[in-house]
DNA sequence: TGACTCATGTAAGGCGTTACATGATTTT
DNA sequence: AAAATCATGTAACGCCTTACATGAGTCA
């Protein structure tokens, strides 16, 4: 919210809408906690609520007060959120959902990140072409981030595929020693 | 829940503990969540309490039942939950934090990975010690993609660290056009 | 005029953790 | 006998999403 008043005043409407498009990749908020941290800041002194326009909206502004508390919320250690991976919980009892299911999950997991990966490409174009603001390295670091996971992931669930290949080519001929490429 | 059973009969408090321990990089839950959910899957017939022992702890197993409810769960696609990275969304408002309270937040999660690493290359040696099981290759895959992601989160860490020191530079020395190479 | 976008706000509910109360069994 | 571990269960609470109600302004 503060960091997101940093950049510009807006309206609350228009914090979500930045906050999906801009952060969405590691971020999220929805307007059912949008609006009342919104008025809970400006009950602290945080935003301020500049003139609303002809209409119901109003645009907040960040105040000084609200800087400070960005940059102490900002040196805060990040929590550690509860580990929740659906997809690695499937693998690990893969036996009971067999080489074809899983290989099928891992597909999907491979499919979406490339897509994700194509997407950082253009953010990078965006962002280094000549517009560069002081704010521009700093989100080169995030974006560069999801570059390398989204490499590492693609790696690993290429491999991973060509594991779950190997798995089923055993149970299909039985454990016998010698194995032959695959059908395809 | 129905994945801890399939492996072996046990009470819920030693679900949480395996849980925790073996699936503790990427999965957990809470006793707050494993009494409830087994009571309802004892209601359910997916789960079947054994023979109390003399005390009050009871041995939960899977029914036939259950077995084809995890069958059917683990095909289903993984929720993909709302993003929340903490340090990225930190990272993304770096210039209220200055590039020594980035290379802070960066430094520690590497060290982090680096521990996870460590672990990783333990767990390992145990899987691919000779008493290999029909679960070990899931078993790998799973492993493998925490070795993919925290080899790719500590090459980023390495080059923010870089990017970090870089930043610096030009916020200290001013936007000249020379550069020299970093103390020590 | 009708459709769409911008905008606010809340109610209901789901999910999950934390913390505590409680007690048996085992180990030291 | 004390301390640690195993075990069950729940109450309170926090966080967050979804869905809806509502309406103003904008564009076709």
């Amino acid at each position: 919210m503060l960091g997101a008043l940093s950049v510009e005043p807006m309206t609350g409407y228009r914090v979500r809408e930045l906050i999906h498009e801009v952060l969405g990749h590691f971020w999220s908020e929805s307007y059912g906690q949008i609006y009342p941290t919104l008025g809970r800041l400006e009950g602290e002194g945080f935003v301020r609520r500049l003139g609303a326009s002809r209409t119901g909206a109003s645009t907040f502004e960040i105040t000084p007060a609200g800087m400070g508390r960005l940059r102490e919320r900002l040196h805060e250690p990040a929590a550690i959120a509860p580990p929740r991976n659906g997809l690695l919980l499937r693998l690990f009892f893969g036996r009971h959902l067999g080489p074809e299911g899983c290989r099928h999950l891992v597909q999907t997991y491979r499919d979406e990140v490339a897509r994700h990966l194509a997407g950082y490409a253009r953010i990078r174009e965006e962002l280094t072409a000549e517009d560069t603001s002081d704010d521009t390295p700093y989100w080169l670091l995030t974006l560069s981030a999801g570059e390398h996971h989204a490499r590492a992931a693609i790696a690993w669930a290429d491999e991973s595929l060509a594991a779950l290949d190997v798995i089923e080519q055993r149970t299909t001929t039985g454990t016998t020693r010698r194995r032959r490429g695959t059908t395809r």
